[in-house]
DNA sequence: GTAAATTTTTACCATTTGGTAAAGCCACGA
DNA sequence: TCGTGGCTTTACCAAATGGTAAAAATTTAC
């Protein structure tokens, strides 16, 4: 009848597992799994790296924890996409929604870009369980107001793939942004302008 | 007042070093480079570890010789955007290669996406030093073209961004997108339609 | 305050990893 | 056929890495 995570988890337990999560999501943004060492997340924790393996199981235990704890995040954006809103509304809103996350949320949009990157293998269940069945709704949402004209004709799936990429580009290539755009310090709302802009076009074209 | 580099390879050192050359772009695209061993690299080649070390000093020198003969091929289509063409129509065409170097060099993609996700420790340089300078050449050109009329009111730097963006979206997500699309043949193609569109719409809009 | 439970440290270990030394192999010209 | 130079293999090594055992320290419950 005793469940291992049934006891409630002292203070000092949440306190180190949120450190420990928190360096690991800094370790492994930059250098992917197998990159990653136990040991740097440990010095990045100001944990000793026993003492990590006191409250994970393992190397891949806390980098699926932080991608499963991720998800809800990620999505979470899409879910509120509503069908009761005006369509080019509901989508720019979106649009800003996840500009918006890709700004305050760059490790975590590393962390599942080089996720996919390598292939997927650890978070692949949850695409196929999570986020496919979302993007499916969204995309059926998407074409029934293009069947009720109330966008133009326009593919549904490739635009949210657009809307991803561009928002996500600002925190996985945030290097290169970086580098090209010099010291800018408004690059957030430039590039919330030209988004709006351009998938504003696509939506409101006659 | 010999030079080391000054031999002619011999057809087996071509044959080799392009072997593993290969294996190093398979490997390095999908583990970055830390997570990438050498002993992978040597069993996707054929050829032994010590081997692979008579043919390149390090395991440094393999991934920095592929980012460097990339970045050439990687700055093409963008050198090819002409000033003497219709300005729409260049940049639509530069969207198609860029779409279509994405679907043909996808490890290529990935290799450079893993690159500056890792923050760009190995190439740098060549960003500031290549990268930039075409970059800030070709939005001049664009903005001089809106000055004259010939587009309407847009922002160069987050323009190319979002072509970059959305392009290498389908080699470096491939994963995602397989997942989400299920088995359709015709991605590319639904995608090159999808992009055309999108960017039409913006850069036509009255 | 003290015993029990929890947390942290110390001291390890087996495997993996990037890299090296040197012997062996092999093609080819004299 | 022999030697020479380029190529490959075998046998290593030191450091790094993921992980463990158990003692020591600290917190918590009474």
């Amino acid at each position: 009848m005793s469940d291992a995570s049934a006891k409630k988890p002292s203070r000092i337990q949440k306190r180190n597992r949120r450190l420990i999560l928190d360096a690991a999501l800094e370790v492994f943004s930059r250098q992917g799994f197998r990159g990653a060492t136990l040991d740097e997340i440990a010095a990045e924790a100001g944990l000793s790296k026993p003492n990590i393996l006191y409250y994970f199981s393992g190397k891949e235990d806390i980098h699926v924890t932080l991608l499963s704890k991720l998800m809800e995040t990620w999505l979470d954006p899409l879910v509120e996409m509503n069908a009761d809103g005006d369509p080019a509304t509901e989508i720019l809103a979106y649009v800003q929604r996840k500009l918006d996350m890709a700004r305050d949320l760059p490790r975590e949009s590393r962390l599942f870009a080089g996720e996919i990157l390598q292939g997927a293998p650890r978070i692949g269940p949850e695409l196929t369980g999570h986020l496919k069945p979302l993007f499916d709704e969204k995309c059926a949402l998407i074409s029934d107001w293009v069947a009720q004209k109330r966008l133009p004709q326009l593919d549904p799936q490739h635009l949210i793939f657009s809307i991803w990429a561009t928002t996500q580009h600002y925190a996985d290539f945030e290097t290169q942004v970086d580098v090209l755009l010099g010291d800018t310090q408004s690059t957030h709302a430039q590039a919330s302008d030209h988004l709006q802009a351009m998938f504003g076009a696509l939506l409101k074209q006659k």
